[in-house]
Formats: structure tokens, sequence, C-alpha cells
DNA sequence: ACTTCCTGTAACTTTATTAATTACCGAGAT
DNA sequence: ATCTCGGTAATTAATAAAGTTACAGGAAGT
């Protein structure tokens, strides 16, 4: 399958919102930021929305963070556009007559849930402003190269 | 994309092994636990085999455990089979014009890395014995329910 | 030696998921 | 009234994984 890029696209969106705060922002002009189409950037809005991280209206280019970013994290935002898919899939159809086909999805998805909750303490832990303050001084050290 | 199970179907391989290690192991009968095809088992098996956790012997079906199940960790396995495949995606094709697109790769593969080692060290901690475990635990109760 | 059963791979096809595209409705601003 | 834009549905294209077919060659029994 092509791999989903929602999840870094939701938090560049979200970036975007913030640092361009000031500029028209249209799903054209962040879709040009990502690099994708408008469509795109409105598919991510609509989750987002719903997820109650932004607000917009129809019909006018006014997109805006519900709450400050300190109060996003990278896993509510993560929720919103992937939902609850598991990182490590269970095999779903194993041979029930066999000892270990009709017993490891019950096993698995026990060790499974743990790794997927380490992880997730992770993204809870970073907050959108975090990656906002990161993405300044990445920019910041790439003006400085210049001169 | 398509979720991969390879990670799950090489546990339920490696246990196969061990618990029906008096059988006799070809990979038609290895396939019908998983109930996948005898050439995807195969396949697995070689990733496995160049990982150096089971060996076997071209021609004759005697796939064999290289050391014993404490000693490999679903993270040993996971590395096997899916590589140095990343749990997170970053969109690799961003506009390097603007703050956000130019400089949201370096940022989040920081955080993503840090909630992947996260999940990893879960996946570490976990022996394939524990699963084998878990899985004859399950098997018992099942059989207790039946009388 | 011959036959049978099996592994190891390569090549190709099918299936599933995601992103991209096209199209249209209706809201808001000028 | 017109122009711009968001919201969404429907379709198509791209991509990754699993399934299938095919075949070369090893091991073991007869």
């Amino acid at each position: 399958m092509r791999v989903s890029t929602r999840f870094s696209d939701s938090i560049h969106l979200l970036a975007y919102l913030k640092i361009y705060a000031d500029t028209k922002l249209t799903s054209d002009a962040i879709a040009a930021s990502i690099e994708t189409s408008p469509v795109v950037v409105r598919r991510l809005m609509s989750k987002l929305r719903k997820a109650g991280l932004i607000t917009t209206t129809p019909g006018t280019a006014q997109p805006a963070l519900a709450k400050p970013l300190t109060d996003i994290s990278l896993l509510s935002v993560f929720y919103a556009v992937e939902g609850d898919k598991p990182l490590f899939a269970v095999d779903p159809k194993t041979n029930p007559a066999c000892i270990v086909g009709g017993n490891i999805q019950t096993v698995l998805k026990q060790y499974y849930q743990d790794a997927q909750m380490a992880a997730e303490a992770r993204l809870a832990r970073t907050s959108l402003q975090d990656i906002v303050d990161n993405i300044l001084v990445e920019q910041a050290k790439k003006e400085a190269r210049q001169n």
C-alpha cells in the first residue's frame, strides 16, 4: 500500500496556520507548502475541525486554531486523522483449529497494545508548540549558515 | 496501503516451530496454520534465516530455531522482517521555500524516532518464549471451558 | 538411477489503501 | 452579480503487500 502521510501533513498544516497566521490561509496556499492538492488539505482540515482542533468558515479563507498550540499534543493530531488505527497489525485470519492459530491474536493484541501505548505516551508529551519552536530554530540555523 | 502482517505471521511461524516441533514442518503445514500460501511462508523463513533466527535445509522440511526462544525478542523479529521501516512516515516532498516545508522533516524525524524507540523498547522486553507461554495458557483456558 | 517431496526464488497478478483529480454546491466578500 | 473559496462526493492513479504460478535444484527412499 501507499504509506499514509496524513499525520505528518496535519502537523505541517497546523504549524503553517500558526507561522503564517498573517497571510491568506487558503487551501491553495497551504497545499503549495505541503506540495499536495487543495482538496487533500480541505479533507485534512475537515478531520481536524471535527476533532475540535481548528475552526473554519465555509466560503472564506479563515481557518484558525481552536486552542493554544501548547494545548494540542501530537497524539491528539494523530487520533484526529488516523483514528485508533493500530501501529502493529494482527493477522485476523489464522487457523482456529491450530494451537497457535487459535490463540495468537489474543496474545499478540496485548503486547502490541503495550508497545503502541508507549509510543503514544511520547506523542502525548509533545505539543505543537514544541514543533513550531523547533521549526523556527531550524530555520534560524539555516539563515545563519547563509551569512 | 494494505497493512503488513509479516510481523505477526513471523511470530506465528516461530511459535509454530516450537509448539509443533515433533511434526512435519513443511511450508505447507505452516501455511495451513497461518492461512496463507506456502510461498509466503518460505519468503518469511528466508528473512528469518538471513537474520540468524532459524536454520533451514534446502530440499528437506527441517526448519529449526537457531537459538532458545528466550533469546529471541519481538524486536529482533520485527527488524528481521520489516527492516528499519519507520512506524510514522514523514512526508518527504514539501516546499523547501516555506519555513514549515523547509524544516519540518528534520523536526518530525526526531520526535517520531523518540516515539518509535519507546515502542521498540517494549518489543525488546518481550521474548518469543513469553508468547509461546501465553499461547499455551490461552489454549488451556479454552480447553477448560469445554469441560 | 529414478521418483517423490521439498525448499528457494523469480516473475506476475490480485487486492487494498492512499493520494490526486475532477466536478459541483453553496457560503461570503466586494 | 460575480468572484473566491470551503466542503464533499466520485473517480482515477499510484503504491505496497499478499497471493499465485513456475521452475531449478537438494534430500531421501525405493
